[in-house]
DNA sequence: CTGTCTATTGAATGGTCGCTCATTAAAGCT
DNA sequence: AGCTTTAATGAGCGACCATTCAATAGACAG
């Protein structure tokens, strides 16, 4: 017996439908980047008509922008939340956010470092609104992990600005990795967790006060921001 | 008094165009993208007319190929040269390499990895290839040098296959930001220098043997790759 | 059930750009 | 000089694709 009402061919729901674009969009950037995106694609993808992406947003850049804003915004404020919430070692706070990284990166928003990058130049708006909204706080919030164990005299005094860019980079690399030349390496021999558990090995025994591994010398008294050298 | 030949409009110079072409594609794709880049304005800035990529290239793909294969290729074989020659502490040839790594940055080779993973969906064919000749290479060579640290007793005994992504990771995103969003940074507080050296500094202390460093304990026996615990 | 409103459709439009090829003019040969 | 060869040119063709808008059909009120 056939459905009496058998799936209406044009349904209205004003207000889910820049959501679905937006996400169809998300996914179609993602995967074949801007210029080869065709409107229509998204559009069949969305499960809507070519013309309907054009009722809810201005263009296909006004798209693009859209799914830029959308999908990060989301995304930043959660990590500084766990900054401020964790107490315990700072070694374990940079273990939860590289292993909590790992779930990013599968997450929609996993791709999007790499679709900027690709389309910086063309989009400069957008250039400068991810430089602000995520690179900026990105290392604000790396510089403030480094700045609590080197004041809790768990890691070495070493340059913060500096420190906080390296130690983010192995982080970010994977996620272009993993959205861009990953498909295309034949040689799957290792995993994001085995480079994760590595990544934080090196990192977590370079930053390390030297002698702290079973080495016992008198660990150095910490060190407060405001203390002058009289 | 005019130059009497001056300077015909149009010369045959069939050996250095196909070089020419090159190095202008190679500019434009990495500065805007390959779909951004129109064959037009390569032969504008080669300095020929829109028809003649097309008598020393099958079409724009092929254009792509050859500026892909012709910026990476001379720069492969380099680091693999001092890899066989150095003799010296690991430490110091890790700091070489990255060093020297400031120098390709600003060459034009230095854009290619962010062109590459940018397009990597659209060439398939790119995509492997730059994965087997560089990615590959570029690991193999990164794995050697962490091996031979720990084969001299100057390293940590660390999952080499891992580790050299990670070891490496730093230095290609280093790459990339510099094409991509380093342009729209405005915040200018920190240098290629100085991430190099906050490179150097975490990942040498992460692979140093514990206690390497005025921490005094007994150095472990040098591992032979051939010894056998009896 | 009828009429009104408006969200949605998709054929049509116009601009862009990869690519071709008939034509032109250097360069070399005798 | 004249002849031949062929590197180089650039106007024009055709395909592709972002964008539009008159027509259409859900939704809802009365």
């Amino acid at each position: 017996m056939p459905d009496s009402t058998p799936a209406p061919r044009r349904t209205r729901r004003k207000d889910a439908r820049p959501a679905e674009v937006i996400a169809a969009a998300r996914a179609l950037f993602i995967e074949r980047g801007y210029a080869a995106t065709k409107v229509e694609d998204v559009a069949r993808r969305a499960g809507v008509s070519v013309g309907l992406p054009y009722l809810y947003f201005e263009n296909k850049e006004g798209l693009f922008k859209a799914v830029v804003r959308d999908t990060i915004l989301p995304q930043v404020a959660q990590g500084e939340d766990l900054l401020r919430s964790f107490t315990g070692p700072t070694a374990d706070l940079l273990r939860r956010v590289a292993r909590g990284f790992l779930e990013t990166l599968a997450s929609p928003a996993g791709g999007l470092p790499k679709l900027v990058i690709a389309e910086a130049h063309n989009f400069p708006d957008i250039a400068r609104f991810y430089v602000d909204e995520v690179v900026t706080r990105g290392r604000a919030f790396f510089t403030a992990i480094i700045t609590r164990g080197i004041e809790r005299g768990e890691f070495r005094a070493v340059d913060a600005g500096h420190m906080a860019r390296v130690v983010a980079a192995p982080l970010s690399l994977l996620s272009i990795w993993n959205h861009s030349l990953a498909p295309y390496d034949v040689n799957a021999d290792t995993t994001a967790e085995g480079y994760i558990e590595a990544y934080l090995d090196v990192i977590l025994a370079g930053l390390a006060m030297p002698g702290a591994d079973g080495c016992h010398r008198l660990p150095p008294p910490p060190l407060s921001g405001k203390t002058e050298t009289p």
